[in-house]
DNA sequence: CGTATGCAAATAATA
DNA sequence: ATATTATTTGCATAC
């Protein structure tokens, strides 16, 4: 029952994602309880930027096969098909390097359907056509949802042909997505009836007919509607569209393409009656092969990692849109350097201005686009702000030297402006910006905590730790603190991140690791003293080498000089 | 020097 | 209040 209510969900997620208004995947926020769904992980958006580029139609296709579990097979065989050489950008100021947000709004469709025909084809013929009816069986064929096995091709077959059907009766929209699919269906009807012929006018069917995911193939990898959706939907690979941003500069098509994203589908796909917990819904492929690897590998590690493919990240509620992110991120350094700043310069200045200062690290990566979407939005505002104020004072008369002599004002003395300034505006200027409005998200802007920096001993003297009990508890924690002269923060924040490292490390596969969590370590350790014993071991060499450092000098155990928090 | 990056603290949002 | 997971930042240091 629930089972026949999950696939008419399905379908209809199909209808939409296929068939919507613009022509393009659109996200829309569907009514249940997906509050809390977001296991979002973002990147840098020029990587995103850059992907798209990279793989443009070729990834779509091969995303979906990848996707629907075929192996790596299409790696970079396909032919280019010419993307686009358009001279675009008639922009005047802004020669973007290379960094163009490409459309996306490519066709997914039509490997999709070359896909479902196979199956449809496949199916058909392990049932040895012994259905006629079209929809009164798939009540008792999803009616249990444990004993599906051999099923699994029957309905299957069933659920893609009622999808194409659903998809094929609800096109009426003239939507470039409509329209390819009905036309795609239309031979994939036909073939279906006579399977020696390939009516595909596209030629698009034919080839991708033996690469056909064995997901499509055995029974019991798809036997239901939600693992056929979600291998089909599965991002990794862009099938989704990367981020729902990028908007095609040519004109291809108007509007990004916003995919919906994989948490959201999911929990559409999940019923309320949530089945045991056998499997983790959370990161089923294995490997996001063609797309990701594609990148330049410079640093692969963090970023490739955490960010898997979740593009459909900040596809958020707003169409914010990259081109405008990408164009004045070009803006701002161009500004930034004209008027002789640094990146260094701009952090403190923000700091100044919000209480929030940055670092040069922060500026450097905004400008090049090494920021999450997100954080790119969230930094966009202040850093155009600051920026139209020193365009401000500048064309005032100011001078870069007066304005970074400004923000300068180091700790403790008032002195910025000794006198005679030739250009009052800009002071006036400034100096309403920061009685105004700033002045007060100056106050309850808690400052970030200065990053501590370990040093070796006290590293090695947390690992020792880490290892005896990776989770001790509050007082062992303080106790540990004390040892090591941290502050018993540091280090809870310490084992916390030390947990998720682990956790990063070990889980990948997720496919035999039995949880080391605790007794890999040190199974038979139970006795107090022997974990003492290294511990103290493990103090007293921190405490060795830190000899002389341990007062923290440079360092920031204590007093991080916290503003005192007003 | 000013920047770009790896590694990983510090934080935010949730469970 | 705690832990976990996802993210934002920034110290250090390599370009």
């Amino acid at each position: 029952m629930d089972k026949l209510t999950d696939i008419q969900n399905t379908f209809q997620l199909f209808a939409d994602v296929f068939d919507v208004p613009n022509g393009c995947l659109v996200t829309q926020r569907v009514s249940p309880s997906l509050s809390g769904a977001s296991k979002r992980k973002s990147r840098p958006v020029k990587r995103i930027i850059t992907e798209e580029e990279e793989d443009e139609v070729t990834a779509t296709t091969a995303a979906v096969i990848a996707a629907i579990g075929e192996e790596e097979v299409i790696p970079e065989e396909e032919p280019p098909l010419e993307p686009e050489d358009e001279p675009v950008e008639e922009e005047e100021a802004i020669p973007p390097e290379g960094i163009k947000c490409p459309a996306m709004q490519v066709e997914a469709s039509e490997p999709l359907l070359a896909s479902l025909q196979q199956f449809i084809n496949n199916s058909e013929m392990m049932e040895n056509g012994s259905q006629d009816d079209e929809g009164n069986t798939s009540d008792e064929v999803f009616s249990n949802g444990n004993g599906d096995e051999m099923e699994a091709g029957f309905a299957g077959t069933e659920f893609l042909r009622k999808m194409a059907d659903m998809i094929q009766g609800s096109q009426s929209n003239g939507s470039l997505n409509s329209n390819f699919l009905q036309q795609q269906l239309a031979s994939l009807k036909e073939t279906v009836d006579s399977p020696s012929v390939s009516t595909n006018g596209n030629g698009l069917l034919t080839p991708i007919q033996t690469q056909l995911s064995p997901i499509f193939t055995s029974n019991d990898s798809l036997n239901t509607p939600e693992k056929l959706l979600q291998a089909i939907m599965t991002p990794s690979l862009g099938f989704l569209g990367t981020n729902g941003l990028g908007a095609s500069n040519n004109g291809l098509l108007s509007s990004p393409l916003i995919a919906p994203s994989p948490t959201l589908l999911q929990s559409l796909m999940n019923t309320p009656t949530q089945p045991p917990a056998s499997l983790t819904p959370k990161k089923v492929e294995n490997r996001p092969p063609v797309v990701s690897q594609t990148l330049k590998a410079s640093k692969r590690r963090l970023f490739d990692d955490t960010s898997r493919i979740e593009a459909a990240t900040m596809i958020g509620d707003d169409r914010i849109d990259m081109n405008e992110l990408e164009a004045f991120a070009q803006l701002f350094k161009k500004q930034r350097i004209k008027f002789g700043f640094t990146q260094g310069d701009v952090g403190v200045a923000l700091g100044k201005r919000y209480g929030t200062d940055f670092s040069q690290t922060t500026i450097s990566r905004f400008e090049a686009l090494n920021l999450s979407f997100k954080n790119m939005c969230k930094l966009r505002p202040l850093l155009k702000e600051w920026l139209a104020d020193v365009e401000m004072a500048i064309e005032g008369g100011a001078t870069v030297t007066d304005l970074i002599d400004k923000k300068t004002i180091h700790n403790g003395n008032h002195h910025p402006i000794p006198h005679s300034e030739p250009h009052e505006s800009i002071t006036t200027t400034m100096a309403s910006i920061n009685a105004s409005s700033f002045l007060r998200s100056e106050q309850h802007v808690k400052r970030r905590r200065k990053r501590t920096n370990l040093d070796m001993n006290q590293r090695n003297a947390l690992d020792t730790f880490f290892s005896l009990n990776p989770r001790p508890d509050h007082d062992k924690m303080t106790d540990i603190a004390n040892s090591l002269e941290l502050d018993r923060d540091v280090v809870r924040v310490w084992f916390c991140n030390r947990r998720q490292k682990m956790r990063r490390v070990d889980d990948p596969l997720e496919g035999e690791i039995v949880t080391p969590s605790v007794s890999p370590v040190f199974p038979n350790i139970s006795t107090m003293s022997a974990l003492e014993e290294i511990q103290e071991a493990a103090r007293l060499a921190s405490c060795q080498t830190s000899n002389e450092d341990s007062d923290g000098t440079s360092g920031s155990p204590e007093a991080p000089s916290n503003d005192g928090d007003l």
